[in-house]
DNA sequence: GCCATGCGTAAGTAGTAACTTACGCATGGT
DNA sequence: ACCATGCGTAAGTTACTACTTACGCATGGC
């Protein structure tokens, strides 16, 4: 088994602790000890975090003595920028689209079912 | 009560069934019916998620005869560009930090709780 | 006035997931 | 060799949440 299985970044960032953990990652690299003292949670807690944000691909780790530290990885995010940016685009295509049948109710402008 | 009560929009868009939903919406705006057919799930479903979607400002209502249409609503997303916007920045910000501590690794560089 | 359509909400249930404590394994210093 | 530090994982509990069916209210056409 090579690790195949991987977590939608979604569903990682959803969690208020966990976002809370990778915003932590995010500023600066730190080991699981160091992130879990700013949290109201126990470590083997952020650990499991950290689990779940290494599968969703928004952070890394690598060994450094005894310490493991995690740093913020671009992959997972990039996912949720092209998403989120395409959400946006939409949302600004069906005002147009909503604005003008305000005008001609009677044809039918494009809709997402045709 | 005038419905202060919000919801964190990254919670929102978690569920896949309910991110579904927000996408349909965003595509074009279209009555629960309409939205529920081309989904897996019961139409109270749907009802339930776009109540979810409401109050974390993803999306908006208005009637129409006895239709209800929903519409994408940019005001939810925007927050959701700036945390993410944040992350991506903050994200290459300690790459930059890691690597130049690889060449200096006895000085302390920038970290996140110093 | 009456029936059909469209929809929100209540109630109940099953599955998930976030946390805790306990444990075990590896690394580094002495 | 030994103990301390750092960490991941297992097991168990509790809380939440996404779904279903059943119901009730409003709007529009006849």
């Amino acid at each position: 088994m090579v690790e195949t299985s991987t977590v939608d970044p979604w569903h990682a960032l959803a969690d208020p602790t966990r976002r809370e953990v990778f915003a932590r990652v995010a500023r600066g690299q730190g080991s699981v000890t160091e992130i879990a003292r700013d949290l109201p949670v126990s470590r083997p807690a952020v650990s499991q975090h950290l689990r779940v944000l290494l599968d969703a691909r928004l952070v890394d780790v690598r060994r450094q003595g005894r310490e493991r530290l995690y740093q913020p990885r671009l992959s997972g995010l990039d996912g949720l920028r092209r998403e989120l940016d395409s959400y946006w685009n939409q949302t600004l295509s069906t005002f147009k689209d909503v604005a003008e049948q305000a005008y001609e109710p009677t044809a039918a402008p494009p809709e997402g079912a045709p």
